[in-house]
DNA sequence: ACAAAAGTGTTGTATATACACCCATGA
DNA sequence: TCATGGGTGTATATACAACACTTTTGT
């Protein structure tokens, strides 16, 4: 029988965070890879993430691989899965924390060290390093599936929007339209945005009502 | 900006599993512990679980506990979530994947180190090592939740049961009493039940229908 | 005046809830 | 025959799905 004390202490370890970083642009799902600078797959795209420092719980270094990629504070963080695969990582033992974010399409700003800034369709991804396609498939998943039982789209959201934004997010990432009617009936029922005084012209038609979060921060379990 | 190749190499590092190893007994939700034989914590309860091996995969570590524990194969397990909080074990890093296992109640058999063969009602344990109330309590969650959009019960179940005893899990975990016939309705037409020719006899009343799974592994997600 | 998106209700259907009595057995 | 848990249906309320036209603006 094994036990925390006796076994296992031969192996090096290494315990790291990738992150998929969601967005929402041009009408896409998107996620946001960087280019490996080192081998293993030097060059090769893959999900930030980085070792844990010492010290760092893995919450903490996902917070800051998402500063760091974003510089952003404050969005949806959420613990996916861990992956640890013997032969994730070709350099040894290699354990990842696997999360997923959130951030709104207007606030992402920040570096442009790639033309696109690194963001990808989630449904025309380049091939990945490491087993990330497979981290980035799970997130996808979970991300559809909260999308129907909780308040989580609204994370996607900046702080001003109209039905309609809130709608084609929704529409997005569940792949299929859906009824403008029931919809609205739907997040009127929900009580978790509130209208502003504001209206958001766009073109040469009416204008449309913005609404924002009224917890900003809270993920609310529908049901 | 750090990278998996350059950063948090000087740390030794320990990866686990522990599992939360579920079982319905005596009308109440038990869960299994063990008393851990060394420091640190020495004699204090704790969830089964332990270091990796080499070469050896998280879902593989949750799965030799398990066999470890119960003597059991097969059994539902699910990972699910990962501790690193950097002062969760007194003796360095060690970040550990928690996992969750249902066994049926006539299956658990094995050995019995402790009187009580270790299981303790979740309602009421004793203090625990580490981050171990913890992780329970986000098992507990878990298997709550997943109760009311899944089968996930049914891993509970021995392979032939009564309706009466599929009832009264749900009743136990949710801790609430459910209507019989609204209840029985609801299962019929999750359609991943079917009844057996057998009945069971208990008592001066009238026997029970048996029924099994019909797909003994599969848990489905409901709607 | 026209084009283009915003906004708004009703009706039918399916799903969930509340609720009470007869049945088969062992003692 | 009595006590015990096993087994069944209906009526009502609630939630969900389908569906079309009017409003406001810019050009």
């Amino acid at each position: 029988m094994r036990d925390e004390s006796t076994d296992g202490a031969g192996t090096v370890w290494g315990v790291s965070t990738d992150v998929v970083i969601f967005s929402v642009r041009d009408e896409a799902l998107t996620v946001r890879l960087v280019r490996r600078p080192d081998e293993p797959f030097a060059g090769c795209w893959a999900l930030p993430g980085g070792l844990l420092g010492e010290g760092e719980d893995p919450d903490d270094g996902a917070t800051r691989v998402l500063r760091e990629k974003t510089g952003m504070e404050g969005v949806y963080l959420e613990q996916l899965y861990t992956f640890g695969r013997p032969d994730r990582d070709p350099r040894g033992r290699v354990v990842t924390v696997g999360y997923f974010a959130l951030v709104p399409w207007t606030e992402i700003g920040g570096e442009r060290d790639e033309p696109d800034g690194g963001w990808h369709p989630v449904d025309i991804l380049p091939g990945l390093a490491f087993d990330h396609a497979e981290i980035v498939a799970m997130a996808r998943g979970r991300l559809a599936a909260k999308l129907e039982y909780s308040t989580i789209a609204l994370q996607l959201m900046p702080e001003r929007f109209t039905l309609s934004h809130l709608q084609s997010v929704y529409e997005i990432i569940r792949g299929e339209p859906l009824d403008k009617r029931n919809f609205r009936k739907r997040v009127r029922a929900m009580e978790c945005i509130e209208p502003t005084e504001a209206t958001y012209r766009a073109g040469s038609h009416r204008p449309a009502r913005l609404y924002r979060r009224k917890t900003p921060g809270r993920v609310e379990i529908i049901k």
